[in-house]
Formats: C-alpha cells, structure tokens, sequence
DNA sequence: ACAGTTAATAGACTGCAGTCTATAAATCAA
DNA sequence: TTGATTTATAGACTGCAGTCTATTAACTGT
C-alpha cells in the first residue's frame, strides 16, 4: 500500500498544501463556510483551483483538515483520571468542547450537512472526528460504572449516544450550546 | 395579514401545486434527494421551474410539503393513552417514527443537511416537523413522570433531546436507525 | 544532456441553482 | 370591451462545483 514510491517526477509542493489550509481556515472564520467558495480559498493561497483538488476531493475534506485537524483544538484528549468524580470530568470535558464551538460551531454545522450528502466524507468525517470523541465520553461512562457512579444497569454506549446526540441536536437546531448545556447534559446522565 | 384578498390577475393554478409535490415524492423515493435537480421535478410535473419558484424557495422547501406534510405519514398523532406503560408507549412510538424512516430516511437526512446551509429554511423546518415530534415525547415523558414510572429527579425536556438526539446522531452517522434502536432508547431512558 | 515521470497551472467545458425579463394567459372592475 | 392585475411560461444570464486538456515546471535515473 504504502510502499508506492515515487522514483522522479515533480515533487508535491508542502507549502502550497499548508497555504491552502491556512487560507480555508481564515476564509471560513471570517465570512462562514457556506460562503466561501473553492476558487476564493484558491486564490487567496495564490495556488491553482486543480491543486486545490489533487490534494482534497470538496471543501468539506479540505476544512475538516485545517479547521479541525490543523489547529489541535477540539479536545481529542481524554480527561485525566483525577480524583474528580467522572460526573466533574463528563461536565469539564462538555464544556472544554462547547467552548470550540463557540468558535467553530459554524463549520461543524456545515461538515454534519456535507456528510449527508456524500458518503466518502460521511466515512471519513466519521472515524477522523466522531468516532475518538464518542470513544472518550463512553471510556469515562464505563469509568463511571466501575467506580459505582453509575447504575450497573446503564448502557455506557447508549448513553454516550445520548450525550453526543443531545448536543448535535441542539446545535443542528440552532440552539445554544453552552455552559448550561453541559450541566445539563451532566445532571441528567448521572441522575438516579 | 391575511386580509390580503386578490381583487384581480390569473388565479393559481392548484394543479400546478399538486403536479409538484406528487412529481417531487416520486422522483426523490426513486432516485435519492441529491439526484434530483429542480429543473427535473418541474419538467416531469409539466411546469415551469419559475412557477415552482414562485411557491417554494428551495428544493428542501418543496421537499418537506411533498413528504414529509403531504402524506400524512410519519406519525404526528400521539400515541393514545391506553392502559400500557408509557414505556411501552415510547417504544411503540419510536418503533413508528423509524418505520418511516425505512422509507423515507433518506430525504430527511438531506433536509436536515438543508437546514444548515439555509437559515429560513432550519426556521421552518423546526417549527412544523422538529418541534411537534418533539413534543409528543416530552409530553409522554411527564406522563411518565406523573405515573411514578420515571423518578422525580429526572427532566423530561432533557430525556427529550437524548431520545431525539439520538437517533438524530444514527441517522445522520448512516447508522442503523431500527426497532433495536428503538427498545434500547426506551430502555435506556425508563433504567434506574 | 536526455528521456521519463509527476506536479502545477491556465483555461475550457458541463450541469445545476437561482435570478431576471419579456410575453402570453386568465381573471376582476369599470 | 377595455384596462389593470396576477400567474404561467420560455428563455437568457450569473456564479459555482467539478471535470478535463494542454502546457509548463521540477525532479530522477541513465
């Protein structure tokens, strides 16, 4: 698979590659995803349209690279262990990821969209963003169980479903997504 | 308002209208919202593309008439309050929506894709699909509450949004959407 | 130096969404 | 009947996504 060398040729160009992202990046905070179009984020990268497209196949690739891999943000790591209880650790993790969407909740809303209408994205989209952040709040469930935090009968998958759900809910439906929310969210998994 | 009576002019044509929706239904259920264009529907309904413009401003307008509203599907009528548990009435419920889903999953993905890219659009599409499916099941849930099947610390509106959300979240991940899903929501809810 | 190879570029082209204009058709009021 | 009004229609036009082609640039091995 990997083995593919390339023995000649003209190499590919890293800097035009780390334009197009820093370009998508400030393009998209700027005037919002749906806005910006492909020959902008081109453009402003000083880079030719079809560059654009040997290295990305839609925008939605693209962003999903500079806004949500390129810059480390969006929590991917789990909460320490710490003697908090995981009740504390689901709320502190909720809010640390409410917070990023306070800035990029706009490209989030349009990557959920552009997943449903192209299913090579849908799959990438899904084991690059969703999957480690599911993972993350069903590993601190299970933690929950052991610990006795929770009921022995709770579905650690079903809940995280649930927590994850809830808030693709609210934010699809252009309802806050905030501080309170993760409170919220928090109180009721852990309510008895 | 309303008051607007049209004293003149060439009356609409409700054929029109109707030649629309129907042509919109079949053409979605039997290629896919994404492989339908407007140009299509209008000409297959023998039409004029400005005359569907003129009723509806996008294709995820006439869409959510033509499916979702026009065939009087996809369960708006609570369920009755029979001598069931409201646990099983959830199920029963869920059990229908999907159900539907079955058949008509594939547009409502795309719409609530629509919803994002276009903010009248979300706005209309909350109010007369969203929010009354929604209601049905914060309504049962203090049912529930009432009865003593659900403890008193628990918060309906919440419990409402994981039910929703997740089966927002299966759907829109391309995941199974069923009447597995639908026992294990209910469990998961009515689990103490 | 030269042939082979791959990347970058500019530009043409198609298909669709959405807007706009001119014209014809259907109705009401006088 | 005439004029005003509104809808329906056909067609032109713009802007963007996505594809394709021809050309030029940068590198490797001989």
């Amino acid at each position: 698979m990997s083995g593919e060398k390339k023995q000649g040729g003209r190499p590919v160009d890293a800097a035009a590659g780390r334009s197009l992202k820093l370009a998508a990046l400030q393009l998209v905070r700027e005037r919002g995803y749906a806005k910006v179009s492909i020959a902008a984020i081109a453009s402003a990268a000083g880079v030719a349209r079809q560059t654009l497209y040997n290295r990305w196949n839609t925008k939605a690739d693209l962003v999903l690279d500079a806004v949500f891999e390129e810059t480390g943000r969006f929590s991917t790591i789990p909460p320490a262990d710490t003697g908090e209880t995981c009740a504390a650790q689901l709320e502190a993790f909720l809010v640390e990821v409410f917070d990023h969407l306070a800035v990029d909740g706009d490209p989030l809303r349009a990557l959920i969209a552009a997943a449903q209408e192209d299913t090579a994205f849908r799959t990438a989209f899904r084991e690059r963003f969703v999957l480690p952040r599911e993972q993350i709040v069903t590993d601190l469930l299970r933690r929950a169980q052991a610990r006795g935090e929770l009921g022995k009968t709770r579905d650690p998958e079903m809940l995280s479903a649930f927590v994850h759900g809830a808030f693709w809910y609210r934010l699809l439906n252009g309802q806050p997504v905030d501080a309170a929310l993760a409170r919220a969210i928090t109180a009721e998994v852990f309510a008895r």
